[in-house]
DNA sequence: TACATTACAGACATTAAGAGTCCTTAATAT
DNA sequence: ATATTAAGGACTCTTAATGTCTGTAATGTA
């Protein structure tokens, strides 16, 4: 049980966009280097990314990846979101009528995707920034 | 990113050796019946709740499995943690000193045990047999 | 227009973990 | 002694994650 290797992926690569200048771009070539893996994996992550919404993908030369207009509102739930899917922690595939045990365990995600969804990217780039002067 | 089936049957059985009335103790051959299952794959995850102290094993004839001594005090956690072992959720390799982005992954994590392990076992089974009258 | 560059998509291979089976051993009651 | 039960190890099967390869479409540049 444990968050796939393709979100810590993702946070990264959306951090390193937030990080980056202006309206630039970057290809999927550099991004993949910095993190030290496959561009043709990072780049069916960054397709998830894109279809979601939180980063702008324009193909062709000069092409690449920037940060999505939403840039200031995107939270770590929204790209773990992207990546993982919306299936539920606990999911008994029965689904007896007011289940007990699922409410619990169901709550107990809606405590977690609070503060996943509370803490927004923007706050941890900002802090990187800080943090190197 | 789901719990394991493992962890299903697990809570399953506790409930049900919650509701087993005074000292008597269950085989995992009824167990298994209830929940439809494998005897042989249930006797491994009852063996794990076993060793997690949450159950009391007694081999041989007449022998089986009774609820701990500590009955009114386990949590969903407790199960969990017996079943899915103590892994993070999100287990990032490298450990960057001060990482801000393990940081909120952690915390979201913390949030979400929190309530698991407010949530006693006993109050679902509590419920279940009032709901039943 | 030709060409280089880049994202996108599908098929495929590899790996790792979960789920489940089978067989043997040890402990206990009758 | 014998039947009954839990525990443990080795094994197979299934599924999902991970990763590669190849081709196609879109875009800028010369
Ligand atoms: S009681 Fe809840 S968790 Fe159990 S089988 Fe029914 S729906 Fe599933
Ligand atoms: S910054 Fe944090 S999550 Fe990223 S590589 Fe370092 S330790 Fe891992």
């Amino acid at each position: 049980m444990r968050y796939s290797n393709a979100t810590n992926y993702a946070l990264h690569t959306m951090v390193h966009l937030m990080l980056q200048p202006g309206d630039s771009s970057m290809g999927v070539q550099e991004l993949a280097e910095m993190q030290q893996l496959s561009p043709t994996y990072l780049s069916k992550i960054l397709t998830k990314l894109a279809k979601a919404g939180l980063i702008e993908s324009t193909p062709g030369a000069k092409g690449g990846y920037k940060i999505s207009r939403k840039k200031h509102e995107i939270s770590f739930l929204d790209v773990i979101h992207a990546t993982e899917g919306d299936t539920s922690l606990f999911d008994c595939s029965i689904h007896h009528e007011g289940c007990l045990i699922e409410n619990v365990m169901r709550q107990a995600e809606e405590n977690m995707k609070a503060e996943l969804k509370s803490k927004l990217l923007i706050h941890i780039a900002n802090e990187a920034v800080s943090k190197q002067k």
